[in-house]
DNA sequence: TCGATTGTCTAGCGGTGCTAGGATCAAACC
DNA sequence: GGTTTGATCCTAGCACCGCTAGACAATCGA
């Protein structure tokens, strides 16, 4: 039995290994940089190995997605809590998923911009998403404002800031305003 | 001579055909559809021909994106223009613009979403890009409020937008509360 | 009429995601 | 202990991608 269990956990942890390598290679030269050619060499595997763990591409971009989710949670949760009343932590919350988004930007694309076959804003949504958005929602709460339920604020909350991300990083925004443009954000859909 | 300018028309005319069945193309499949051997069969010529008019696969997407940036133009006005006062106006500004980007979602996403080449945000952006802009601001710099540049208020009213047409589309938020999503967007954002 | 130019095509390069089928090797059974 | 069975992994290859070199035909200017 013993023997099988060192399979197995060898099996697991050369699934971590492929994962670890997508996101890596995904951090360094993007995600089209990301083949299975490449990925199989950096592992010192043949192709054939990465579809006997994933499905294809999209299931690997979905598990370095679900990895991001977590982080983003925990990058979140760590944000509000090390800052003073609401207001403080709604600001804390914008700068936080802004500099996430900018120092992973592999890893925000897998989450929010790329397909990587996940459930979104379901009930079969993967538990790591649906607490990533329980971060956001346990902050935003408290500034939604009376008369508008919680989940709708921070789902335009979120998208604004998603707005805000993406165009900046696809250079369709210039960068020096973007503290600005939080700032305006908090400030006017926050009801503080 | 006049041989030459019937050739010159003749080339813009095949140039145009190759942007509109480009277009075409995506929008009832999806870019990832659009290839350059399709592409070449749909308009009845060989795939080198298309890099006699455009550089590449890139320069074909900007090409569709300068195409929707005018159009959007148009649609914006058009729909502020039809509104009475600056609420009025405001709402149907985002409403407009998120019909845009639903019903014409390869235009889209040559616009906001890939990689076409063009220089967003610059001296050297292309007019109809600016013009795009500027049909925003017109609307949205008289409920920019008090203190608050009109362009900084337009990136970042832009940007939410962008940020609810995007991953309403992508699965990332349920479309259901799309229309409530909008009027709290308004109604905070816009100083009335 | 003859070279030069222009326009277009065929064929092919190196790359992609993905898979069929064969080799290898360890565990299980007689 | 030798044989069979099953899991594991790799080589090789498919159809497709963006893009381009080089051959060929048609047209133009002298």
């Amino acid at each position: 039995m013993s023997v099988q269990e060192r399979k197995q956990r060898e099996r697991a942890s050369r699934e971590r290994l492929i994962v670890a390598t997508a996101r890596e290679l995904a951090e360094q030269q993007g995600w089209d940089a990301v083949t299975t050619r490449r990925l199989a060499e950096r592992i010192e595997y043949s192709q054939p190995v990465l579809y006997s763990h994933f499905r294809g591409k999209r299931e690997i971009i979905g598990a370095v997605a679900l990895q991001g989710a977590t982080e983003m949670a925990v990058a979140m949760r760590a944000a509000t809590a090390a800052a003073d009343g609401p207001r403080a932590r709604v600001t804390a919350l914008a700068r936080a998923y802004l500099a996430f988004a900018e120092r992973h930007p592999a890893v925000y694309d897998a989450l929010f911009q790329l397909d990587g076959g996940l459930a979104y804003a379901r009930e079969d949504t993967p538990e790591p998403l649906k607490d990533a958005f329980a971060a956001l929602l346990e902050c935003l709460s408290e500034v939604a404002g009376d008369g508008v339920r919680p989940e709708l604020f921070t789902e335009t909350f979120w998208a604004s800031l998603h707005g805000l991300a993406t165009l900046t990083r696809a250079g369709r925004l210039p960068p020096e305003d973007t503290a600005r443009r939080t700032e305006l954000l908090v400030n006017r859909l926050a009801m503080l």
